[in-house]
DNA sequence: AGCGCATTGTAACATTGGTTACCAAAAGAG
DNA sequence: CTCTTTTGGTAACCAATGTTACAATGCGCT
């Protein structure tokens, strides 16, 4: 572990911390679609992603759903960490967007190293801010852009975290992630093809430019 | 200033900081309406909120704007907390809601403190945890809710905020909030009022119910 | 090949929200 | 008191999005 460790947070993290999180953490390897986190959860560790990426949606009482935004290697989630200090449910979902290499840490070293390491204090305080940037840009969307402009935005970014412009998604998968009807998404599919921005296939589509 | 301070923030930081954060802060009396934080600009210190409400406003390129959440005594901008430590530009407006006493820290402090005292790092990751629930709520009735029941929600929480069933707003400054024109608001509200929920007046809005 | 399910295309229509235009009432300025 | 500005009411219309319904196509399974 000490090796993929090394290389995601040596940057970041002194030897002291490494080795810390090296002897208390577990090792996990996630697959595509595994479910980390549902909501109303109780949370007892949290991850620190290696590699692939990690879907935080967030789910209504209605059963309306929206995607709030991706972790990648090197994000920590910070809303996991807000529900753990204060010992909350969890307010979101998680799931594996691809597979995924994580590392838990048990919450009670959060405390402990937060009193003992500086970069580890600034680590969190990253992930909190970062978090809440991507936050405002999921407001941006929504509350500033017209569906077709979310739509597109939407597939650059799924192409930006695969690193394919291949987007392997059924036009009803995309619409439950913006939270709109299966009709809409293939209306407006239909016309960024008729515009050249993309070509439709059956369970894929293939984006023409990702700039 | 050292006796606001103990009223509003006693019961979260040990004597040590009260005293810190006495030397160090300056206190502020901020009337209402005034302009706290622009966009795009540098922050130097964070607020403590001693009473009053501070508005915060997110604002696009084209001049569109919404409400985001409001911070009241006791709380402390998240966002301002994440600029100072990362030294980036503000991406949100506040505003006075009401007038509003705080007290100024210079963010030299910010991370000393988070080294030396338990209670303020309790209280900076406390701040973020109920900045991204707010978050998340504003993201729930953008995304889920319709523009009528947007609408009761805003003047609600305005209630609350204000601890007065009487909203001294004018159609076009709730239109501005919720990120929608004078006209669709002015036809809301009046179907609010045939409903019985609220009546309508020049320059204010008079809550029946607040429950 | 043939069956059945999942996926996509599309039309027709309903609803919500946004825009423009215009009027009237109330408040403020002189 | 008169003139002007601000605020709110309302109609008519448009654009965007949501809904329902149904057909067509492709894929997996046997």
């Amino acid at each position: 572990m000490i090796q993929q460790l090394k290389n995601s947070y040596g940057h970041l993290f002194e030897d002291a911390l490494l080795t810390e999180i090296n002897q208390v953490g577990t090792y996990k390897d996630i697959p595509e679609g595994h479910k980390l986190i549902e909501v109303g959860q109780y949370i007892k560790s949290m991850p620190l992603l290696i590699s692939g990426a990690i879907k935080i949606m967030r789910d209504d009482d209605d059963g309306d759903e929206l995607l709030l935004y991706f972790l990648e290697s090197g994000d920590t989630c910070a809303m996991t960490l807000a529900c753990c200090m204060g010992n909350h449910k969890s307010e979101i979902r998680a799931i594996a967007e691809l597979d995924t290499e994580l590392i838990m840490i048990p919450i009670e070293k959060m405390e402990e190293w937060t009193g003992k390491f500086k970069s580890w204090r600034n680590f969190v305080f990253n992930s909190y801010h970062n978090r809440l940037l991507e936050m405002l840009e999921t407001i941006d969307s929504i509350a500033f852009l017209k569906m077709d402009k979310r739509l597109l935005k939407y597939l650059k970014d799924k192409a930006t975290i695969t690193n394919d412009n291949i987007i392997k998604s059924t036009h009803q998968e995309i619409a439950y992630e913006l939270h709109t009807s299966r009709v809409v998404i293939s209306r407006l599919l239909k016309s960024l093809e008729n515009q050249g921005v993309i070509k439709l296939n059956r369970n894929f589509i293939k984006l023409n430019s990702i700039d």
